[in-house]
DNA sequence: CATAACACTACTATTTTGATAGGAATTATA
DNA sequence: TATAATTCCTATCAAAATAGTAGTGTTATG
């Protein structure tokens, strides 16, 4: 599952991602733009803040700022950043491997190969795409696409 | 994540699919051999029966079979019943759609579009390995192949 | 009828999730 | 330099989910 936190780091960075870059953004309009509670967002900008993906300006007329071009940022960052690794299981994980306690035979567990497998997929969708790749025109332009087909 | 509860399920059908059809097997076994508490197993055993995936019979020599052959249950099935759709999020749900409560437009959504296609990735994995496809012969080579590469 | 198995219900401890609250620190600007 | 606006930090909390455990009921078989 992703979590609420993700959903929420997801949406407020596809809206920084349209603004002008460099022009710091204030997190109550990011919390209003997603329909996101403001006080929650903060916790969440500021974790986005430590694990790099944005940076702040303090004080008046402050707020946040991608720390690089949206067409530098993959989903995958993101999501991990806030929930953790992509695997659905630690002995399936690339970046955040550990045994089962249960597990007498890592090597020929069918279940950490196939979960290694879904991770593997979904490492694909998530890290091949780029903030850039879902800007809100071309989300209109996918809806409109099915509209019509 | 995939919870314990439905890698104990895998696990305990993976042993399952290797006994010869319609001999049960009782939970005491299949608990050893995958180093899985017995009581937890059972209430386990008894939700994989409700969704039909084995069937039980009672009493003395009484035990656990399944309801298919292992060339006809898949992955997906179990994680499924299990742990519920596959899903991050219940918006990007075929089998157990549900709006967001904070979306305003999902049509233009590009969390759910992204979502959609992480589920179908994991999907396409899950739904397309039957127990039969992860047999320990299987496995074992599988791992010979990664030692001999 | 004794025994061995599943079936069912209830309970519980721990962790995670999704927040909310209050104030401290920092900065721009009037 | 005062003030207002903003991020930053710490603490707290309620509800839900997770991972079990325990005890008893039910049924089939020898």
């Amino acid at each position: 599952m992703l979590s609420q936190k993700a959903k929420y780091a997801l949406k407020a960075l596809l809206v920084l991602s349209e603004r002008p870059a460099g022009i710091p953004v204030q997190v109550v309009e990011l919390a209003e733009q997603g329909n996101i509670p403001r006080k929650f967002l903060e916790l969440i900008m500021l974790e986005l803040k430590k694990h790099g993906i944005v940076y702040s300006q303090r004080g008046k007329h402050g707020g946040y700022m991608l720390a690089a071009l949206p067409s530098e940022i993959t989903f995958g960052q993101i999501v991990r950043a806030m929930d953790g690794p992509l695997a659905p299981i630690p002995c399936a994980s690339l970046t955040a491997y550990r045994k089962c306690a249960d597990c007498t035979n890592e090597k020929t567990c069918a279940v950490r190969i196939m979960m290694r497998r879904v991770r593997d997929a979904a490492a694909a969708v998530l890290d091949g795409t780029y903030l850039s790749d879902m800007s809100s025109e071309d989300m209109e332009s996918l809806s409109d696409q099915k509209l019509t087909a």
